[in-house]
DNA sequence: CTATTATGCTCTATAAATAGTACATAAGAG
DNA sequence: CTCTTATGTACTATTTATAGAGCATAATAG
């Protein structure tokens, strides 16, 4: 009772986690770092942290932010400082919205 | 031969994931897509999508990244045709950087 | 209020990712 | 050039994520 999960792709995510691998890539040799060393740094295996860098689709997303931190990568184009901030803001947003959304109804009144 | 995959995180890019995941979360409900609308857009489930909101760590990044794109976010703040730039910009980097990176030598003529 | 339905959560089987190792190749240093 | 080591890749055991269903709760419309 499963499906091999979604295997096609958007042209955009798969750039997006193509772009975020290459710039990982950069900053991690920038930086003088090996892949064996960002990978003891991160707590995770050589073979992920390359695979990060490839922008394979499949890796987990809290992995990839790990390594991204790690080079000195800032996710969002945010400071430390920041990123905290935004997170109270989308906090305080979310309260404003309706916390379901209501699909336009079904039954239409089709009884007449 | 497996550890139970690395358990801890930085601070950073948990709450970068969390932050990813509130903000997919706003721009769904801004646009009126129920979760259920979102995971048969992805080609994913449910139970994925809300994973993801969540901010799970373990999600994978072709999964948030793809949803992020289905809610109508950009990823890096970019604009579709700005993120191929970016990653012809950083291909063209890649090139002028070195291709493996030496450590300081681990053996110092130690032999004396 | 009631009716409807989105959300959140749990459970199980299956698919996929990961760690770890090993090895070949490539790249840089001297 | 040689020597050292980083990188790339393949393989397997194990862990983990995922799909799908089912169900309880909560939220919204009327």
């Amino acid at each position: 009772m499963t499906k091999p999960a979604h295997r096609s792709y958007s042209r955009y995510s798969r750039e997006a986690t193509e772009l975020l691998g290459m710039m990982i890539r950069n900053a991690r040799i920038e930086r003088g770092l090996t892949v064996a060393d960002v990978a003891e740094r991160a707590g995770t295996s050589r073979g992920l942290v390359h695979r990060i860098e490839k922008g394979e689709m499949g890796s987990s997303i809290g992995a990839a932010f790990e390594v991204a931190v790690i080079v000195g990568l800032r996710l969002f184009e945010a400071e430390p400082t920041t990123l905290t901030r935004h997170l109270s803001m989308q906090r305080d947003k979310l309260t404003l919205l309706p916390q379901s959304v209501r699909t336009g109804v079904t039954k239409v009144k089709d009884d007449f």
